[in-house]
DNA sequence: TTTATTTCTTACCAAATGTCAAGAGAAGTT
DNA sequence: AACTTCTCTTGACATTTGGTAAGAAATAAA
């Protein structure tokens, strides 16, 4: 839960106790590569920390997988709506390599949010900040080309390319393999 | 404050009193055409629930306004982040259309978090469900074609095309006007 | 190691979308 | 009404990206 814990205290002013309380409430988890964290049409009753590995969260349009995001060491990932409204959810969630996670339930999570608001805050942080970064990259799918999400993506996160198969990252930069080829070469 | 005890009413069970509570914290305003709500490098401090009109968002980038959303009655408008951690904004909210607003301070709405727990919880399905939302048009723009996007809107929010400039919402489908007006045409 | 499977690259051509330029149409202003 | 400004459309052409198919390279399995 060491990870965990520096997650939490880079992001808000936090004591001890708090926080020992809050880690206390998550367990480990190991997924071994291609295990589903999560599957379609279940309610997601569980939140992820990453504290090594790969996950990608993705969906089938048409019979092709559409990879969304791909989460790396020191994220959340869970999905988000139907966490919190016990909605079914629709995103698969599949390790892409063997990863050691931190799992808190939506109960526990809930009783956490009541007991100790520390973890409020920090979850209002989180939610957020993910707003945030969805929002960015939405943004840059509107209006830049490829290659410049391609650059950006390179900058941000260099250790994904070394870590996951290309034609996962071509899917969530919203192109095929085949130009993600082509931009690397060129 | 008709429309705003009717909007979340709608979301979550609530009692009359703390419906009345919660919308005494809002103040009615009004923007005229062309008027910002909201401009960068600012704190955003309030956030607004749309009673009539239509504001958009959006931000400049190598020269050019990439409007990000289009917010109608109903609606719900702040800078997200800016709003909650204080830090600087980078958008541009702008009225497209004489508009009428719900406007509360950020101070407002964190007492009214503490004082009326229904406000809190309130705020936390807008949160995840405008989460769901953004994430729901960042995987059509990752999958679909320009035409399949403008046929979503065309059938989610057909007022839209009656009431905003088409640019903008071309923009906001992450397609240039001519393309839309080559798309519209068939 | 050998084999099978998955992933990545390349070439060719097709489709989608962008850019530029011009003009028509609509809306706002005087 | 006349004028100005903003918005929308259209055409010609360029660029970006996709689809298909084949094979090379890497990885996993036997």
């Amino acid at each position: 839960m060491e990870q965990l814990e520096q997650c939490i205290s880079n992001q808000i002013r936090i004591q001890k106790e708090d926080l020992h309380k809050i880690s206390s409430n998550f367990q480990k988890v190991e997924l071994k590569k291609g295990d589903f964290f999560l599957e379609p049409d279940k309610v997601c009753r569980k939140m992820a920390f990453i504290n090594s590995g790969y996950l990608r969260m993705y969906d089938i349009a048409d019979g092709k997988e559409i990879t969304f995001w791909i989460g790396s060491a020191g994220k959340f990932i869970t999905s988000l709506s139907s966490f919190v409204f016990e909605t079914p959810n629709h995103w698969y969630i599949q390790a892409l390599s063997d990863c050691t996670l931190c799992i808190i339930k939506r109960r526990d999570h809930f009783n956490l949010c009541e007991t100790t608001p520390k973890w409020l805050e920090f979850d209002n942080h989180l939610l957020a900040h993910s707003f945030a970064l969805l929002e960015k990259s939405m943004f840059s799918q509107l209006h830049t080309t490829a290659q410049q999400r391609l650059d950006n993506l390179l900058a941000e996160e260099p250790a994904l390319f070394n870590h996951v198969p290309l034609k996962y990252i071509a899917s969530m930069l919203g192109i095929t393999a085949e130009s993600l080829s082509r931009l690397r070469k060129g």
